[in-house]
DNA sequence: GTGGTGACTGCCA
DNA sequence: ATGGCAGCCACCA
């Protein structure tokens, strides 16, 4: 197995997230067989250029939206937010009512 | 081939 | 609650 298709199995899992709901990278990166790659899960979105992958769905542990560059964050708050997740100023989400739970 | 970088996480002060 | 640090490893120049 190349290990490129790493990066096809964390999209893979990332599909699979309900609307509505929010994962975490290390989630994520665990239910696609990459235990402690949460990095690797932010990396691979990161270079990210297909739009069908619903990759605001996907947080970091403290349950906050990740900063970076620019503002994509916000355009994050926004998708979220339209899908019915409520987010505060701050980017924060409740993971107790909207963690997407597997199974 | 080598090395810097980061959409992370858990632990500790 | 907030901030700093080390471990992690694929991506890109």
């Amino acid at each position: 197995m190349a290990v490129r298709d790493n990066r096809q199995a964390i999209l893979n899992v990332v599909k699979q997230i309900p609307e509505g709901k929010v994962a975490t990278y290390g989630q994520v990166a665990g239910r696609a067989g990459l235990p402690r790659r949460a990095r690797l899960v932010g990396q691979v979105l990161s270079t990210l250029n297909d739009t069908t992958i619903p990759w605001h769905r996907v947080i970091n542990a403290r349950g906050q939206i990740s900063q970076r560059k620019s503002g994509y964050e916000d355009y994050q708050r926004i998708l979220l937010e339209e899908e019915g997740v409520e987010v505060s100023v701050e980017g924060k989400v409740s993971l107790d009512r909207y963690q997407w739970r597997i199974d």
